[in-house]
DNA sequence: ACCCTAATTAGGGT
DNA sequence: ACCCTAATTAGGGT
């Protein structure tokens, strides 16, 4: 537990990775888990991160004077690596679509499960994937409905994520808690683009004046939102394709010519 | 006329904007108009030159050993060249949606007309983009029809550029000559994803037992093409994006469950 | 000469 | 400590 809580996910990255970008502080490269991850591109690993988040094993915490944040292990995962052994600190993971796209050797079922957690991996120790059913299978059966669903879900995570990431800049620029901004579930439902929730989460913005909330909602809920909310966007379409990409655009073109806006714009004005 | 069908668009591109690159020769570093085209991104030179191509200003020549292409000046572009005078040299160019984008200064309707042409730009002269209405106009009116068949039609010309090149290569290495794998308008309607245009080709190569370009067609048509078409794969994927990808999905998830894969199967085996 | 990818660096702020 | 973008470099081949 060498920096818990002290860095994000980047860093702890180029330490596994044994990247020579000097950006990482040069006693971390003294460290001797670096470059124990070399195999796995730094993709993999934040995609590895990203499930340990969902999982509880990670969180961030918006410590911050403005800027970003920073990954600490969550208690759930202090004492999963306190009962786990030496020989078998094995970790039950679903591997994500992500993980699977990265993964180069087809026949390798053997993983490494390192704990990344908030800084120094505790330990790297060669273990294998739980029931390592869902690694590496390609049944090439009913290949149509599973993968895409899957793949569906991960971007919709992926997308949470960088909501989350959001919703910690503006609680730390507006002086709010993330809580009072969204609720999680409300931004589970704003990953999935539930208009319901929108709306929800919107009137309580309207209630509060939050003008932070209502850009990035206008940003992510308009089809063509103003230029200053460019940003939003990006991290929205960065993570937006496909299936999901065209479930947007059926769902938002559709209000266009509604009153919504008028009386928006009215109430502003 | 520097080096006329010398180089790809690349290079003139690097002189343009004053790079330091490496790769760039020191003498073309010395020329005059080396970082003359500074304000102006790689990416927009990049569209520039693929309006230029489309308007046959400009063509790619595979006199290739294998590699790539070099870009060349036309007949078309010679001609105006030497019957336009100094002090207005400017072209008539239907600005591309990308070089749009691109555009940073919303307010400025001067733009410099440069003859990038096939090597050395021979001169740079700020002038006036012709009619100066499709420039910067931004009427907020009908936004919704307009931009959007814009848009495609432009992704489909990136596609089309990125095919010329592709049959450029298999020409090259198969030793035919690129009209024997595909006309011009047959690429243009694959291009388009047209489905009967695709048949037609795809029958045309069956008789010639032409694998290159039956593995091309099949890496666009499949829905999940096997991984050694990954290259073809990625540069159509690179420039199909939101509607036209949308188009494909309706296309080629329909045909799935009929008997034309088996048929495909048995004619192989 | 072509193009692509991964990694690095510098600069700057949602 | 964050993230994003543009530019560069090294390595390698559809």
């Amino acid at each position: 537990i060498t920096g818990d809580g002290k860095y994000g996910i980047g860093t702890p990255i180029m330490l596994l990775r044994g990247s020579t970008n000097q950006r990482l502080a040069q006693y971390l490269k003294r460290n001797k888990e670096y470059g124990s991850g070399k195999y796995r591109s730094e993709k993999w690993w934040k995609a590895f991160a990203r499930q340990l988040t969902c999982e509880n094993y990670l969180c961030e915490k918006a410590v911050d004077n403005g800027w970003g944040a920073t990954t600490a292990m969550t208690a759930k995962a202090h004492k999963w690596f306190n009962t786990s052994n030496n020989d078998d600190c094995s970790l039950k993971l679903e591997p994500s679509q992500d993980m699977l796209d990265q993964e180069k050797d087809t026949s390798v079922k053997h993983v490494v499960t390192v704990n990344v957690s908030a800084l120094t991996p505790q330990r790297v120790a060669p273990g294998l994937w739980s029931t390592r059913r869902p690694l590496l299978q390609i049944p090439s059966v009913e290949k149509t409905e599973e993968p895409i669903s899957k793949r569906e879900s991960e971007l919709e995570g992926a997308l949470y994520a960088d909501l989350l990431k959001l919703r910690g800049k503006l609680a730390s620029r507006e002086g709010y808690a993330p809580y009072m901004i969204a609720s999680n579930k409300q931004m589970i439902d704003i990953a999935r683009y539930s208009k319901t929730s929108r709306e929800v989460v919107y009137k309580a913005a309207q209630l509060r004046n939050d003008d932070g909330v209502i850009s990035i909602l206008d940003s992510f809920g308009e089809n063509h939102p103003s230029s200053c909310y460019g940003y939003h966007r990006k991290c929205y379409q960065k993570y937006t394709h496909k299936r999901l990409l065209q479930k947007l655009h059926e769902e938002t073109i559709e209000p266009e010519a509604s009153t919504s806006t008028a009386s928006t714009d009215t109430e502003i004005a």
